[in-house]
DNA sequence: CTTTAATCAGACAAATAAATCTGATTATAG
DNA sequence: CTATAATCAGATTTATTTGTCTGATTAAAG
């Protein structure tokens, strides 16, 4: 199996776009992974672990739920993959060959590093308010 | 964890870049694990599965081993990936979203879209007989 | 005050990936 | 022919990831 995130990283991605996209405060993890169609204990505990990372704040008791720490607007998704799944693969080379960097690099050293950035790059130059209409749509359409 | 490759494929796509640097022709898993240094009888297996998929070739009993069931100016690094890992992640969803497509696109997915075809276009634009030298080079610095 | 509905902490279970082991078979070389 | 060195098949083990469960705590609402 090739993969870009763990499952428990895209499901953090999903559920913290859709808290941002959905604008009603403080949202309870059942009702994040019923219109997620994600299981939620796992949602929970990954959104657990992102109030330690002080991504989103969670609100205990009736009525109770999570909701976004700060303003979509100062939220990237690097943000999130971050604190999730961390940022190694932005370190190690594809091949998985040791040491790999411009001295010593591997056959696909500067193709995948031009990739790599780009990729980056793009979980980097927004903030995920910009997320919000498209967010909306697609859950809608789950 | 993020990853590309899995471990298996990594240590396949290593191996056969490796049996096509060396036109040695045969080489032992022994060798193979040696050179590269990765865990031997992990390698072994894979390598016995690649003969299935007729990337390369064995030979049993003393002074057997494996070798490049075709010139290495006919195997593309994606028919190494497309038989180890599969293709799936040319065809999902960055963030996990299901049914992901045009009319109902996740906020990523023309950007990575984008990117995607160039990764894939990365691992079949070339012929690992082009690799050579750098693999050499790489495995030395083992 | 009591019921209810939520997070939280931590153990537990299941599935998958990574790695190892064992014994059989095969083929070379002495 | 025998010893040796290799692949092969398949079971087994270990580690990691994914997912679930239980009981405690918390807070809102009647």
């Amino acid at each position: 199996m090739t993969v870009i995130f763990s499952k428990k990283c895209e499901y953090g991605l999903q559920a913290v776009l859709y808290l941002a996209a959905n604008e009603r405060g403080i949202e309870s993890a059942d009702d994040i992974a019923k219109n997620l169609n994600i299981p939620k204990e796992f949602v929970s505990k990954i959104l657990q672990s992102l109030t330690v990372s002080g991504i989103v704040i969670s609100k205990k008791g009736k009525a109770g739920g999570f909701a976004l720490a700060q303003d979509p607007k100062k939220i990237k998704l690097i943000d999130i993959v971050a604190a999730i799944d961390g940022l190694t693969m932005f370190n190690n080379c594809v091949l998985g060959f040791p040491n790999c960097n411009p001295t010593k690099p591997c056959p696909l050293h500067d193709k995948w590093g031009v990739l790599r950035t780009q990729t980056y790059n793009m979980l980097n130059e927004d903030t995920i308010d910009t997320f919000k209409e498209k967010t909306l749509r697609k859950v809608a359409a789950i």
